[in-house]
RNA sequence: GCUCCGGUGGUGUAGUCUGGACAAACAUAACGGCCUUUCGAGCCGUUGAUCCCGGGUUCAAAUCCCGGCCGGAGCACCA
């Protein structure tokens, strides 16, 4: 039948099954995010996002931000934040950061219902050690970690393994008392020594870590690892779907074994893929490097894929949120193209964004023969009449009116081209040198229209509110300067920010405050 | 090295589990048209993919099986 050509299966479908043809409906869609699993497991649905406060959030964070804080929505569940700061070590807290992350879920929508500090929460973990090394389910070991490593891979057993329960009990009141010294002891939890992924045999809960945290100072010597206050809290915090990155894979397969010694079912997990940025780093530990190298000017450097960065580049919670919810939590790995940013972005502020000139890189231009002032009157958003409208005067003097043009325009200018200056008049360039010369043409904006003519940006000399142009396409060119409107904050393309020099700032008239955005 | 994932237009993804209406969807980009917001606004349209390669199963494969090749992640007393 496949060899039948299309027309003569057409025929035969047509004769026997006419429904099998009917035009299918185009699904008009919206991007939802799919059911969660087994919901019914669980009173409530309720959701946690565990972040470490060593640094702000960024993109990658995003994604089960947005995830868990959807969901919880969507089944009037409730959305949980626990500062995972068990690392005074390694990766130790940042206290500015309990902050600034508060702040970019509350930017972002996803305000918690509950929060949470796992270093408030010490006793609780010593708690369940206690327990389960009572249970024989863990024990302190004081193997070399290099000597402990050697027995694993080869699944067997170290020394301690084997020692009762009372041994292992009185050496976790060393621990706890000081007893060991950093890196001397370390609480195991008992899983399966011949488990074919060596990561999972036998891995370390709790161990001594002496320096001090920033928010309980050196009240605990002991800390428990991340798979161990995890696991804990979130059977404690009754977290009925665990939405984590794919990286948290084996740490999943750990943890299950830690609720079988405590009897206790595991919640459900999505395992979602990491994101990636195609060009800005999301790396907390390189972003820190760079900032102390003073390559970038702090957490929120345009240059980075922080919330903070986003949000100073105009970038909207709403174009990452349907961003977020796009992409799905689905394992796949999904590299986010600023293209793709822009474009939700621009959806966004479209409507709410009132237009501006931007004259970047701004170049004389100079109208001669203009006896009488112009004005301009622009509309404040071409589909918003209602909103107003800028006005923009022109005022020659001695018949020569001064303006200023984006430099990428005034290239584009021979003696002879005609252009239409956006909302004043037409021009046709006479001279082209330092100064670019163009007296009036006769006509508006519907011969200017017929002509072909390129509609452009520009300011009267004078006017505006100068900017700095901190990148654009990504590339990190050096800083320019160009006038922009006061606050920058129209701005949707992400590919640049801008940053108003304080120090100068132009005061002009009251009316021309915001003469010069369009960025957008 | 070991263990998992992936390879679909220029780019990012959907579809793959449960093979058939997929001569492949969406977004973005590019191009063109419209528009008193050119170049980075908006609207409309067009272009663009032999679904990584080879073999197999089947009436039928992007989808299932086998073998390659390429890419990514994990393998801490970090989270």
């Amino acid at each position: 039948m496949n060899s039948w050509s299309p027309e003569r299966q057409r025929g035969a479908l047509l004769e026997r099954w006419p429904q099998l043809l009917e035009e299918r409906p185009r699904a008009e869609e919206r991007r939802e995010l799919p059911p969660l699993p087994n919901v019914d497991r669980f009173r409530e649905v309720r959701t946690r996002f565990a972040p470490n406060p060593d640094g702000p959030l960024h993109l990658g964070n995003a994604r089960p931000v947005v995830l868990c804080h959807e969901y919880a929505r969507r089944y009037d569940g409730s959305f949980i934040l626990r500062y995972e700061d068990t690392s005074p070590d390694v990766k130790a807290p940042i206290l500015e950061m309990y902050d600034a992350i508060m702040e970019d879920l509350r930017w972002l929508g996803a305000e918690p219902d509950e929060v949470y500090h796992q270093s408030d929460r010490l006793e609780l973990y010593y708690r369940y050690a206690r327990r389960l090394i009572d249970l024989g389910a863990a024990y302190v070991c004081t193997c070399p970690p290099e000597r402990f490593r050697e027995l694993y891979m080869r699944g067997e057993a170290c020394p301690c393994r084997g020692l009762s329960p009372p041994v292992h009990l009185d050496r976790w009141e060393g621990m706890l008392g000081g007893r060991y010294r950093k890196g001397e002891a370390v609480v195991r939890i008992k899983t399966d020594l011949r488990h074919p992924n060596p990561a999972v045999r036998d891995w370390p809960a709790l161990r001594v870590a002496t320096a001090p945290h920033p928010r309980v100072g050196t009240r605990y010597r002991v800390w428990p690892l991340y798979n161990f206050s995890c696991a804990i809290d979130d059977h404690e915090m009754e977290v009925s779907h665990i939405i984590r990155g794919k990286e948290h894979e084996v740490n999943t397969v750990r943890q299950r074994y830690l609720y079988s010694h405590l009897e206790w079912e595991y919640p459900e997990v999505l395992s979602v893929g990491r994101l990636s940025l195609e060009a800005g780093v999301l790396s907390k530990s390189r972003i820190r490097a760079g900032i102390e190298a003073g390559i970038y000017r702090g957490w929120d450097d345009p240059r980075l894929g922080t919330l903070m960065a986003l949000r100073r580049r105009g970038i909207q919670p709403e174009a990452v949120r349907m961003l977020m919810i796009e992409i799905g939590p689905k394992g796949v790995e999904a590299k986010i193209s600023w293209d793709n940013i822009a474009a939700l972005n621009r959806r966004v502020v479209e409507p709410r964004a009132n237009r501006y000139f931007f004259v970047d890189e701004p170049t004389p231009l100079w109208i001669e023969g203009l006896e009488t002032e112009l004005r301009a009157r622009l509309p404040l958003h071409p589909d918003h009449p209602e909103r107003g409208v800028r006005t923009l005067e022109v005022e020659p003097s001695g018949g020569v009116a001064r303006l200023l043009i984006a430099r990428r325009d005034a290239e584009r200018l021979r003696p002879g081209s005609r252009v239409r200056l956006m909302g004043l008049l037409n021009l046709e360039v006479s001279e082209v040198n330092d100064v670019i010369e163009a007296s009036p043409l006769p006509g508006g904006h519907v011969e200017a229209r017929e002509m072909g003519l390129p509609f452009i940006h520009w300011l009267p000399e004078g006017v505006g509110v100068e900017a700095e142009v901190v990148i654009r396409r990504l590339q990190g060119e050096g800083p320019r300067r160009a006038p922009m409107p006061e606050g920058g904050g129209g701005l949707r393309r992400p590919v640049r920010a801008l940053r108003l020099r304080e120090d100068r700032r132009p005061q002009p008239p009251r009316r021309l405050l915001r003469p010069s955005i369009t960025l957008l």
